[in-house]
DNA sequence: CTAAACCTTGATCCATGGTGCAAGGTCAAG
DNA sequence: CTTGACCTTGCACCATGGATCAAGGTTTAG
């Protein structure tokens, strides 16, 4: 398969392949005799794991150490657990941020109905904004 | 004031000071003779509404649109609560995301437990991580 | 034969919010 | 006079996940 046959097969620009490629996230291809990738279709199965990967919240770099251990020829299952639940640790980090924002906001948009536009100073700026 | 005596009063770099000023966050300040920065102490205060703006969730961009507006001697409490609300739903959207990811992920690693690393085939690289 | 569609490499750019460095000017104390 | 602390400008860099462009070679259809 030519580049241009995976990407329409995976749904991707050929740009992201050739990224992946450099990224270290897709072998380097075999060569036709004009320098054109030959691609082996398993790499479509490489291109759903790594958009599944993303589906689960892992970055590029995270997913390309999942198979850089797989090239090593090692079952990278334990090394995803551990990546799976760090970022399940993240994902919940980062929705009690947002929880606290959210009172944040609700509280600042609370207090600007009972502001008056008229009161606020140039100094200030704008008097919604400020500390609770 | 000096550049260096604004930053350590408010407790940023003096080029985090530079930066909000290319950046359309600060005016440009009067020069000394020497050509360095000389401050209005009220420079202080513009400093705190950045933070308390970012404090909100509001992009530095966002922040300016309301130092413009201010500017141009136009209370900017309307537009605060515009961008305030966005926010909010923006903030609203991303939880939901994360809630979706977190179930995500918490379906993966209870399947990971059940599943065998020996029977993890190479051409899945790993089967923990596939569509549920 | 020619034009479109495909391929190659390498480089640059996007947003976000800064951080760091280089090369030089200025100023006060010792 | 020199040292050190401060200031100036401009440019490059960090992560993230690509997008886009330039300049050229190849292949296929009409």
């Amino acid at each position: 398969m030519r580049i241009g046959e995976v990407a329409s097969a995976a749904g991707v620009p050929t740009q992201t392949i050739r990224f992946y490629e450099r990224k270290g996230l897709l072998p380097q291809p075999q060569r036709d005799s004009n320098g054109y990738r030959a691609y082996d279709p398993a790499v479509l199965s490489r291109l759903g794991f790594i958009r599944s990967g993303q589906g689960a919240g892992l970055t590029l770099l995270e997913i390309s150490t999942v198979l850089e251990l797989r090239g090593e020829g090692i079952a990278p299952c334990a090394h995803v657990s551990v990546l799976l639940a760090d970022k399940l640790h993240d994902v919940r980090r980062r929705q009690a941020e947002l929880a606290a924002l959210e009172t944040e906001l609700e509280g600042l948009i609370s207090r600007s109905d009972r502001l008056d536009p008229a009161r606020c100073t140039d100094a200030e700026v704008c008097h919604i904004i400020a500390p609770l």
